[in-house]
RNA sequence: GUGGGCGUAGCUCAGCUGGUAGAGCGCCGCGUUGUGGUCGCGGAUGUCGCGGGUUCGAGUCCCGUCGUUCACCCCA
């Protein structure tokens, strides 16, 4: 029985479900290496001015104090951080002058929320950012550049296919503000509510919070009902009448994004333009996304992100970014729950090389410091079983072959799948490379590995 | 943070209006004296999440707590 209590919120694995994990950002990685991105690591503590900058977000703020506190100072004013991207443009700031910009870099590590936890919500959750940042400056094509690698590294990933929904602030804002809207940052926020309520009760609630005119609040549900794989959006919105030149820019700039983004080789990737995304983060300024995976709509988004005008400022020099993120818990952890995915074998080794007798374990040991010198991750039996029970040891275990150290140099090596027994040598033997390290097992298909 | 459902063997679960804890799978042993998986026979599972209360008696009822899950909120 559970004598320790499991901690809610803060999810282990076992070590065959590591597997998944640890395979899942192996992948991420060397995708956003591809693309040229280099990994950082950032602190686990910011400074907690920094973190809480108003929001929500304030309260889920895990606090770290020292136990032996002086009675006056209760905490270090550090507190740990929700996300990556407030490190990150730390960062950015205290680290400008070793930097290259565009700085282009990506991220994967845990972040802490004290929120109520749930299927998809963890208290710890581990997500994986790529993100680039200019000095003064960042052209509008690293929008198309950077949610095109995240297209690109999510496709050769074993999920399911996921879908990138993108819209623009600027198409938004430009709309409303040619629509002659008053509150424009209400606005986005009562759109936002779309999936929740029906069509005319938020209509209301633009009557009523946004200071819509009813024919406003129309014309609006109108843009935000506006879904298409492809960039005939653009001719959907002229129809609706309204011009302006942040508007214009806002339709350029997605048609673009959806136009790259489409052209990247990449399958199990659908793109589309969703122009009722809005993300609820102010910071964004241009280009948004939100990322959903097939059959678990229910997580909502398993991915977002966007362009961020001003990631960071010291006064003198703002930092423009755009950026997205993964959230590889969140995505992952049901996943497994599910059984969708699984790791091959919860140890590394390859083989399992059987033990004859006590006496003679030393032969076996060197059986397995040969494999290990041609790369066969590999090890030696406990206990000198009958070599049924040694065999069953490796089945129980996943692993796939079991060896027998014979007398005078005559070796053989089993496959306990198919039963199938060779003579071999131990300097010389590899097993297909397949079966040289464990892999991600999907149920639908067979296997996948990146 | 607010509100609801659920917590029984390693796993999936059964257990009626309170009366001495069960099944399947898995595990262990033997058949099978050095090559597993099938089959047959046999065996062990457990502070019924934890703490308190009501009762002659609590897995069952009540309260609290922890875990889990759903909705709100927020987002990865």
């Amino acid at each position: 029985m559970a004598r320790i209590a499991p901690l809610s919120g803060f999810p282990e694995l076992l070590p065959a479900q590591r597997v998944v994990e640890r395979e899942v950002i192996a992948s991420l990685s060397q995708t956003f290496e591809l693309h040229g991105f280099a990994n950082i690591e950032t602190r686990v503590v910011e400074p907690l001015d920094r973190l809480a900058k108003g929001g929500e977000i304030d309260k889920e703020i895990y606090v770290l104090r020292r136990l032996q506190a002086d009675d006056g100072a209760d905490d270090t004013g550090l507190g740990m951080h929700f996300d990556l991207t407030v490190p990150f443009s730390r960062y950015v700031l205290e680290h400008a002058g070793h930097l290259e910009f565009p700085f282009r870099r990506f991220q994967v590590q845990p972040a802490w929320r004290g929120e109520r936890p749930q299927e998809g919500r963890y208290r710890q959750f581990t997500q994986a950012d790529v993100d680039v940042v200019g000095r003064d400056v960042l052209p509008f094509h690293h929008d198309v550049e950077v949610m095109a690698v995240m297209v690109d590294a999510l496709d050769r990933l074993p999920v399911p296919p996921v879908s990138f929904q993108f819209n623009n602030r600027k198409l938004i804002q430009g709309f409303y503000r040619g629509l002659g809207l008053a509150d424009v940052t209400a606005a986005i926020r009562v759109i936002d509510k779309l999936d929740k309520l029906p069509a005319d009760e938020v209509a209301r609630l633009l009557v009523e919070q946004a200071g819509a005119t009813p024919e406003q609040a129309a014309r609006c549900l109108e843009l935000a009902t506006i879904r298409v794989p492809d960039t005939s959006f653009v001719e959907r919105v002229r129809a609706l009448g309204v011009t302006d030149e942040l508007l214009d820019e806002g339709l350029a700039e997605l048609a673009a994004v959806v136009e790259g983004c489409s052209q990247v080789d990449a399958p199990s990737v659908t793109v589309e333009a969703n122009l009722r995304i809005a993300r609820g983060l102010d910071y964004y300024t241009g280009t948004v996304v939100e990322i959903f995976m097939r059959g678990y709509e229910r997580l909502k988004s398993v991915g977002g992100g966007g362009r961020y005008d001003a990631l960071a400022t010291d006064g003198k020099t703002t930092y423009p970014g755009v950026g997205v993120s993964f959230g590889v818990s969140r995505s992952l952890l049901p996943l497994i729950a599910d059984g969708v995915l699984a790791g091959s074998r919860p140890v590394p080794s390859a083989v399992l090389v059987a033990v004859v007798d006590e006496e003679s374990r030393g032969r076996s040991t060197r059986v397995a410091t040969a494999l290990r010198r041609s790369g066969v991750p590999c090890e030696v039996a406990p206990t000198a079983q009958k070599f049924g029970k040694q065999i069953r040891f490796a089945d129980r275990r996943g692993i796939p072959w079991v060896w027998f150290p014979g007398e005078d140099g005559e070796h053989t090596v089993k496959d306990i799948r198919s039963g199938e027994q060779v003579v071999a040598d131990p300097a010389t033997w590899t097993p297909p490379v397949e079966d040289l390290r464990p892999r991600v097992l999907t149920t639908t298909t067979e296997e996948t590995t990146p």
